[in-house]
RNA sequence: GGAGAGAUGGCCGAGUGGCUUAAGGCGCACGCCUGGAAAGCGUGUGGGCGGGCAACCGUCUCGAGGGUUCAAAUCCCUCUCUCUCCGCCA
């Protein structure tokens, strides 16, 4: 959420930033209806001095035994005014606060402007694909070969988008989650949150999700939400919450599984672990000063992209432009990891800095050196997708006779062993 | 799921309609005192919104939301959460 100071202030600015993201949205109602809530708030306030006035008086006296029958008939003439003028405000602010709500993020000034995905800019890349000696089979082939992909079975449990692993797939996937938790809770500094699946529906109003991406949710009959990532959970962890400055940044780290409807994506990546409904991924979050947010988003890629290093996965950095860039985003970067056999670089990772724009929805905030209280920034990433990561082993590890070599890093997380 | 008890400021805790602009204590900050410190004494101490260049002023905030009343921490209704006991359960 925008500040509302912001937009009464310097309109300006906020339609520019609309505009660099091709949005449609109109503050002029947003205008009207924050002029009519200040005159509204300006009458019924000043009422309201006088009620809290003459109460005292009454109330002086009832105690002396003194007669007050006028001051209460008059009283009840402004308290049903009160009562009038505060029924227009809840309206008038409940208009606001659902316009607010749906406004995006500004995006930071370094973010490169575009239409689409095709204006995303290629920032560096890591290593050189391998090349192969043979006909790379994609991962599901490889992976159902091999005994330890089961998407046939998933199927048959859940429906499409669901996939069962098996023996050293189900291990290889326990593997990769734990090798990435204790990197970034060991070398890199982030402390480990194992947080609930399931969330109100304040918590995804509080980073975003909510109100206006419900379709890409799913809900229990009992008004829960199914986390579509950790930063759902770990980001509202400090919701309604001011922090020390000596505690920050808060760098946490959270494997959970992550559901999503995935709504609107039919007939994409249809096939493999690419896109499922479930899926598990391990989590950066970090709470900073808003000086520092630039820099730590740099960190906290730095720190995801080290998982491909240690993996030795080939893998490049792009940064969104303002027309991919997510809802409540200021800036993002994506790790796209390659894959041989369909030939090109896909996601593993995006990392994004939100700036104040989820820390406002979700009142976190924290009192500076100065003694101010202001809203924090909240910074967060993949470190990384654990299925898609999977399935990059098993395309780039591939041998000719269709095993798959173990990376060295993650030998001591898989009982030693170096093929499946 | 059943029964009962609770929820008050950073923390503890008083408060059954107006004298509460939330008592008192602890903590914290600053000052006095001191060679320095402790103790002691004094002063201050949340957040949101609105107005104002500012100092400051107003308003809201006693788990949440409604209601009664001229007036609600206090009375009524609904809900949430916590604790205790019972039941069920990985």
């Amino acid at each position: 959420m925008l500040d509302m100071k912001l937009i009464r202030q310097n309109p300006e600015i906020v339609a520019e930033a609309l505009r660099r993201r091709h949005s449609d949205i109109d503050l002029t109602k947003f205008q009207e209806n924050d002029r009519l809530r200040r005159e509204l708030l300006i009458e019924v306030e000043a009422l309201k001095n006088k009620r809290n006035e003459f109460s005292r008086v009454i109330g002086e006296r009832k105690r002396n035994k003194q007669n007050a029958d006028e001051l209460i008939a008059e009283m009840q003439v402004v308290s049903s005014r009160i009562k009038e003028l505060d029924e227009q405000l809840q309206v008038c602010e409940a208009t606001l606060n659902s316009l607010l709500l749906e406004i995006p993020n500004i995006p930071l000034p370094d973010v490169p402007e575009g239409i689409g995905e095709q204006d995303n800019v290629e920032l560096r890349r890591w290593s050189e694909p391998r090349s192969f000696a043979f006909e790379p089979l994609a991962h599901w082939d490889l992976g159902e070969k091999l005994d330890i992909l089961d998407f046939e079975r998933g199927a048959r449990l859940a429906g499409a988008r669901f996939t069962v692993m098996k023996g050293a797939g189900a291990l290889l996937e326990r593997a990769l989650v734990n090798f990435m938790l204790d990197l970034h809770t060991g070398k890199h500094g982030y402390r480990e949150i194992f947080p609930p699946f399931l969330v109100n529906a304040d918590a995804m109003t509080g980073t975003g999700q909510l109100p206006k991406f419900e379709e890409d949710l799913f809900k229990t009959t009992t008004g829960y939400y199914l986390i579509p990532t950790a930063e759902v959970p770990v980001t509202n962890l400090h919701r309604e919450e001011i922090l020390d400055d000596n505690d920050l940044p808060v760098c946490y780290a959270a494997y959970t599984a992550c559901f999503r409807a995935e709504a609107g994506s039919y007939g994409k990546d249809t096939r493999g672990l690419i896109r499922q409904h479930q899926f598990n991924k391990v989590e950066l979050v970090k709470l900073t000063r808003p000086e520092d947010s630039a820099a730590e988003l740099e960190k906290l890629i730095a720190d995801a992209e080290e998982v491909l290093q240690l993996l030795g996965l080939p893998y490049r950095v792009i940064i969104l432009c303002t027309a991919d860039l997510g809802f409540s985003s200021a800036k993002t970067y994506d790790i796209e990891v390659w894959f041989p056999q369909q030939g090109l670089y896909r996601e593993i990772s995006s990392c994004s800095s939100f700036t104040d724009f989820q820390a406002r929805r979700a009142g976190i905030r924290y009192r500076s050196a100065s003694g101010r209280t202001e809203y924090v920034h909240t910074i967060n990433g993949s470190g990384l997708a654990v299925g898609r990561c999977l399935a990059a082993i098993l395309e780039n590890y591939q041998t000719e006779g269709g095993n798959v070599i173990i990376p060295e890093a993650l030998r001591p997380y898989m009982g030693g062993k170096g093929i499946i």
